[in-house]
DNA sequence: CGAACGTTTGAGATGACTCAAGCGTTGTGG
DNA sequence: CCACAACGCTTGAGTCATCTCAAACGTTCG
């Protein structure tokens, strides 16, 4: 069952078992690919869309001078790039981060959801509007909080999404990203990065060892990330940091 | 014709007539709001969407402290929220900033499109897709950008979208902002955009007086903020900054 | 005329960057 | 099995962009 992480446990878009089936028939393939594969470049048409299974990727833009940001990170479950359905041409470049397993999906399966399963391609809508809420608090994260806010924010909302997957139970989870990769998703240099993870450390908010992230008061740095999960319309219960927003 | 500015030379997805009739139809109410008013609040469930037809809004996250974030401008022509129609209940406030026009469409307006109108669903989705777009490339902004840049790429990219709506003649435009809506637009503080603005004048890239934006070389301007109008999905031929790509 | 609001300027503080070097692991070929 | 290359992490010193705090200066509008 390659699907049976997407739109998990998302608030009232849980997909039906017949969607579930349909979507599954959708896959045309499933392979590994190696760590930091680019899949897609940007401005290049496309004609299928990958459903992350394994791994993390990412979606990123580079500037003129080389520096790059990143624009997403994917977990397992995520429709990376589903957005190029619509589209057909990207904005930016998908690739992996780790190696990673995932679902390739022809758009003209997507067409053929279309026409008989209009109700699946209605949660499809809602699956690249939470890509978008999800921008929104990057958003916020980069223009309003400083470096040790950014990280714990990010962390928090991976924590949040691995849980979701069934990666995290709440305090530790694999990560297999570098303190590069972290500066060119925070907006900051790897430098900074570095000393920020050991103000964390001290702090006891978070340690981030040979890819392996651990907080031990989950409550505390989603706090000082100023993380509330509301964005990500995970199953109340599930999510961490909720509490977050009454003690404000 | 309220719709008219709607998805309006945009690479493939014009609207056909029957489209665009479909969707005036689907409004049930035309208003005029005064500036700086509150139209959606983060949280609250709503059931309809909101397509501005004269004036600019804003899309905004607070932080604990009071300091804002927009997350995006909208300019005449912009479905504002459309993404609540799947989403319900949105992860940010939505507000008028100049005294605007708005069209108002119910949700079950665009139920009976889905089931009258297909197309024009899939057009929906695309502009729900591009609003995505534009979050990105927001976020390369924020992440990448020095305070100059930044504020050269937003008005390179509000002069395109302007373009669009046929509300820039490509060097001047009106832009009812203050400095402080720059500042939370662009992760800074109303001081140093003023300073910013001083500099963007001295280096004759752009003039801001009386919320009137002139550009004498937009290319220039396009430049220095390394904006590349692609992501906007504008029809080529209309874009400004475009030629900067061939000149990287 | 005065209040409200937005803009402008100055001085000083600070968070993040740059450049540079050293350190620790891991994997690989001699 | 060792040596070394490659890569990522860590640290230091100095610089710079942006922020903070504070005050003054237009405009606009009632």
């Amino acid at each position: 069952m390659f699907t049976e992480r997407f739109l998990r446990d998302r608030r009232g878009v849980d997909l039906e078992p017949a969607e579930r089936a349909m979507l599954e028939d959708a896959i045309a393939e499933v392979k590994t690919v190696g760590p930091r594969q680019i899949i897609v470049r940007a401005g290049e048409r496309i004609e299928q869309s990958t459903l992350l299974i394994e791994g993390f990727m990412s979606r990123y833009i580079d500037d003129r001078r080389g520096l790059r940001q990143l624009v997403a990170v994917h977990v397992p479950g995520d429709f990376v790039d589903l957005h190029s359905y619509p589209l057909k041409i990207l904005d930016h470049d998908v690739a992996t981060m780790t190696a990673a397993t995932v679902a390739i999906v022809p758009h003209t399966a997507l067409d053929r959801i279309k026409t008989d399963m209009p109700s699946l391609i209605d949660k499809l809508w809602f699956a690249t509007l939470i890509d978008a809420a999800i921008h929104r608090a990057w958003l916020f994260r980069l223009g309003r909080l400083d470096a040790l806010g950014r990280v714990a924010h990010f962390l928090s909302e991976t924590n949040a999404r691995l849980i979701s997957a069934g990666l995290s139970d709440g305090r530790r989870f694999a990560l297999g990203l570098t303190q590069n990769d972290l500066a060119e998703i925070c907006g900051l240099t790897s430098v900074h990065v570095n000393r920020i993870m050991r103000q964390l450390r001290e702090e006891r908010l978070c340690t981030f060892r040979s890819s392996l992230v651990e907080i031990p008061d989950p409550e505390r740095l989603a706090r000082r990330g100023e993380f509330d999960p509301a964005y990500l319309y995970i199953t109340p219960a599930l999510a961490p940091g909720e509490a977050s927003k009454a003690q404000r």
